[in-house]
RNA sequence: GGCGGCGUAGCCAAGCGGUAAGGCAAGGGACUGCAAAUCCCUCAUUCAGCGGUUCAAAUCCGCUCGCCGCCUCCA
């Protein structure tokens, strides 16, 4: 039984989609105005993390949908900046976007509307709101009226009163109420604009999530997620207008990640204290991003540095030397030394059930820890503990019994789909270079069997600076390219 | 001022009332021609501090100290 903490309880809750197998799921998407910097990719890890989860492991099909907001003030000021048109503008940082997302493995959302296609829904929408007295014009904007909303700040848990007493509001003549928030916008001049009822402008925040997730999922839908920074005012104020017009929860569970920091306070473009993802990415492989992000809680702050990169970086590599050494053995692309008759077992048979037996504890352990408010954490502690067992056994089963850790390697692809983590490297086609350096392992074989060590180390050196490290085992000579690694 | 979170070994980090997971680093030993990888062993009597509840507390309650987030744009 999958639980999930939910912002709006408060609770760590039980979770069902609401009708039969189907999840429907609304994750908030980048305004495009510049690139993704790497804390904007906790959500997209997490949450598609999560996704994949309910696919495989509780096989539910899941509608993920994850909007693009293309206009807004801030992509205004980056055309001004840029001296581009706002199109442009969006156009160049969409297309990175989905570049990015291929980059980093994340499987693609069923749905990724844009705001400006959907204007007319918002207008729509707007004037609804205005119909039923939850909003006022005033020189050609519209306010949401949040004294009219019983429930308004029930996600936040904050009171219209409170919010009057926050130091920050800006004080706006026009609103009745300094808590309110604008709905449509009067354009200014050389500002993109859509025709409305109350002249020129173009949507505020908050209309297009509530507009396109009710446009594919409904009125209801089960699970609408994003940073925790955004639980007011946006998802606050998603909720109100959306309520306020259908009278249904927007969102049965309301999710939320907290924020990536840099020594200690959160990474924000604003603060100037981020690093762009795509920078990231020069470094350090997605498996290693994804291990970062997904060896901490997703609800607790998370800090950046190289060094926590690097760590992951080494952790992941454990795992898969195992999984490369099990497939070494496995598979042809061992180059063996001396003929390997296997020897009688000094292994048991119990020793082999046991260690099988383990590996369906340990399964158990990760599915139980991913079930409760996806642990990914301990999930992850479990493939580690499978890792080790399978290293202990691999040391010294022998015989017919090492077939068994054919199954700890597909155990641990297994547990690892979900988080984009310890697949199968892609498969580079027998190539030439391949060829050839099969001639130089065997080679520097037969340098090794008579003893001519110096020129054999020669080789392995000149390898290893070319990405491709040779490891010589009781089996014979594996090779590992980091460059197929790191290109995965 | 209002709302919320966090403080666990040298570092990262689980834990959700039953007696401290996992990773990184470190030290000792084994294997190896040397590397690499791996195996064995060591590494928190203790969870910011002080009280309280309980047979039992890192876990619940209260207070104190420290750090952080939201209340304006933010994932």
């Amino acid at each position: 039984m999958l639980k999930l903490y939910n912002t709006l309880t408060r609770k760590v809750e039980p979770f069902q989609p609401q009708d039969g197998n189907t999840v429907k799921m609304y994750v908030c998407g980048p305004t495009v105005y510049d690139y993704l910097h790497i804390g904007n990719l906790r959500p997209l890890i997490v949450y598609n993390a999560l996704r994949r989860y309910m696919e495989l492991f509780k096989g539910w099909q899941v509608i993920y949908v994850q909007n693009i907001t293309d206009i807004d003030d801030k992509i205004i000021d980056r055309a001004i900046a840029e001296g581009q048109d706002t199109l442009s503008i969006t156009a160049k940082y969409t297309d990175a976007y989905f570049k990015l997302l291929a980059a980093l493995d994340l499987s693609p959302a069923d749905h990724n509307p844009r705001a400006t296609d959907y204007v007319a829904e918002m207008i729509k929408l707007i004037a609804t709101l205005l119909d039923k007295g939850y909003a006022y014009e005033q020189d050609g904007s519209v306010y949401f009226r949040v004294t009219k909303f019983a429930q308004y700040g029930k996600l936040s848990r904050r009171s219209v009163e409170d919010l009057q007493q926050g130091v920050r509001i800006a004080v706006n003549e026009q609103k009745e109420h300094p808590a309110d928030f604008t709905l449509w916008k009067a354009s200014k001049a050389g500002e993109p604009k859509w025709d409305s009822p109350w002249g020129a402008g173009r949507p505020g925040w908050h209309s297009e999530c509530v507009v396109m997730a009710q446009k594919f999922l409904g009125e209801t839908i089960d699970i609408h997620a994003g940073g925790n920074d955004l639980i007011f005012p946006h998802h606050e104020n998603e909720i109100s207008q959306a309520e306020a017009v259908t009278g249904k929860p927007l969102a049965r569970f309301w999710l939320h990640n907290g924020m990536l920091t840099i020594k200690g306070t959160e990474m924000h473009k604003s603060h100037g204290n981020f690093v762009y993802a795509h920078q990231v990415l020069e470094r350090f492989t997605a498996e290693t991003i994804r291990y970062f992000y997904l060896t901490r809680h997703y609800r607790k702050p998370l800090d950046y540095s190289e060094e926590a990169l690097e760590e992951a970086e080494k952790a992941v590599w454990r795992v898969k030397n195992l999984l490369n050494d099990i497939e070494a053995e496995f598979s042809s692309s061992l180059i063996t030394t001396q003929d390997q008759t296997p020897d009688k077992s000094d292994c048991t048979n119990s020793d082999r059930d046991d260690f099988l037996q383990r590996l369906s504890h340990l399964k158990q352990q990760y599915i139980a820890a991913m079930d409760n408010d996806f642990g990914t954490v301990d999930g992850i502690a479990a493939v580690q503990e499978i890792v080790k067992e399978a290293h202990r056994f691999r040391s010294r089963a022998t015989g017919d019994d090492r077939n068994a850790l054919k199954e700890a390697l597909v155990l641990i692809r297994d547990l690892g789909l979900p988080l984009g983590l310890f697949k199968r490297q892609a498969q580079t086609e027998r190539s030439r270079e391949e060829e050839l350096l099969r001639l130089l392992i065997d080679l520097r074989q037969r340098l090794r069997a008579k003893q001519d060590f110096a020129l054999g180390d020669k080789i392995r050196q000149d390898l290893a600076q070319l990405g491709i490290i040779l490891k010589d085992t009781p089996q014979g000579t594996t090779i590992v390219s980091k460059q197929i690694d790191q290109s995965n």
